[in-house]
DNA sequence: ACCTGAACACCGTTCAAGT
DNA sequence: ACCTGAACACCGTTCAAGT
């Protein structure tokens, strides 16, 4: 009774991967139904919505993302901490195609499934701010959700086949409008990242 | 024979207009066709890609844009020029919701109907820009490409319904990434426009 | 020439019927 | 309890048949 449901759960979420993987976000969830070898509403038993089966294929990533905060944060000074971090959620983003739109929407939205993923990226990342502000280096008026906004549209943007080959130059210019001006605060500038491409 | 044509043309448009306005980038054509009191096929013959139709409904808008960028060549400083512009562009972006995924895609894509369009913003962007970095105004890393990634990204972004009442501050970010840190390089800065929220 | 209706292969949702 | 197949109302595409 509850053996081959749990089974069916992770084959699902196996093949649901792949295929997602293959189509990106709005693959067809009949599709995948039908390549687990599985009726389409037992599909929709273990995951009533797209958002669901999402939550179940995201959650480890943002684990992980929420731990390289923690590490990071105790590594490196607050404004490198805080932009290694995006980076990671960046690349975050480019796990599934299609995944912006999905967090972002949840972002708004406490009914959906992925609601707790977004905010939990969106907190964790508003703490790193937080330090990088309170060090001088990440400019002040900031808050989690526009650094939220910020990452949810360059993931979108380099998600976009045309723009992926400029991912690193957007990831920079995205990344100065966070960070303050080294010439007009950073007195004890190391000038090392001053890279103009 | 070729007069109904025309009138069919003609209304299709109208209806179109209002169904995109209504539904969105991604509205039914068959929906659009039903409210037009035409068979769905003729929908197709006048306009015989979604993006067909969009470059018809946008044609207009992109002139529009096209014109304003040379009276404010004409009038302003170029960095104000260019920021003034591409407030206009992100505006433009609203006409109806999906337009950025639409635009975005179609730059990569030189068999859409809609790549004319989106090569004619990036152009027009990138002379605009490309003044403002002779004034010293823009930074010199960025290109019309970046320009047109960045008002398809805050465009996609704000179009977010929980990003939206962000606008006015996303747009400052960004605008922050395009030009060149006034403390740095202008001189003879007005110091006006130092709001910092 | 231009239009139309119908057929086709899809989609997500729902639910009575099976074990 | 858990699963299934079928029915439903959609979608975009295509094309033979009408005028």
């Amino acid at each position: 009774m509850r053996a081959d449901a749990k089974k069916n759960y992770g084959h699902l979420l196996a093949v649901a991967g792949d295929v997602v993987a293959e189509h990106g976000a709005d693959a067809s969830m009949r599709d995948i139904a039908r390549r687990a070898d599985v009726g389409l509403a037992t599909l929709f038993r273990h995951f009533p919505t797209r958002e669901a089966l999402f939550e179940a294929l995201l959650r480890t990533n943002v684990d992980a993302l929420m731990e390289q905060a923690s590490e990071l944060e105790c590594s490196l000074p607050a404004g490198e901490a805080l932009v290694a971090w995006f980076r990671q959620a960046v690349t975050f983003t480019h796990s599934y195609s299609g995944v912006c739109e999905l967090m972002a929407s949840a972002h708004d939205d406490p009914e959906s499934a992925l609601y707790a993923l977004s905010i939990a990226l969106r907190t964790v990342g508003g703490r790193l701010l937080k330090q990088a502000q309170a060090e001088g280096t990440a400019r002040a008026d900031m808050d989690g959700v526009d650094l939220f906004a910020l990452m949810s549209a360059l993931g979108w943007l380099v998600g976009q086949p045309g723009f992926a080959p400029r991912e690193d130059h957007l990831f920079h210019l995205i990344t100065s409008a966070i960070l303050v001006d080294q010439g007009s605060k950073a007195k004890t500038a190391t000038r090392k990242g001053a890279s103009k491409r």
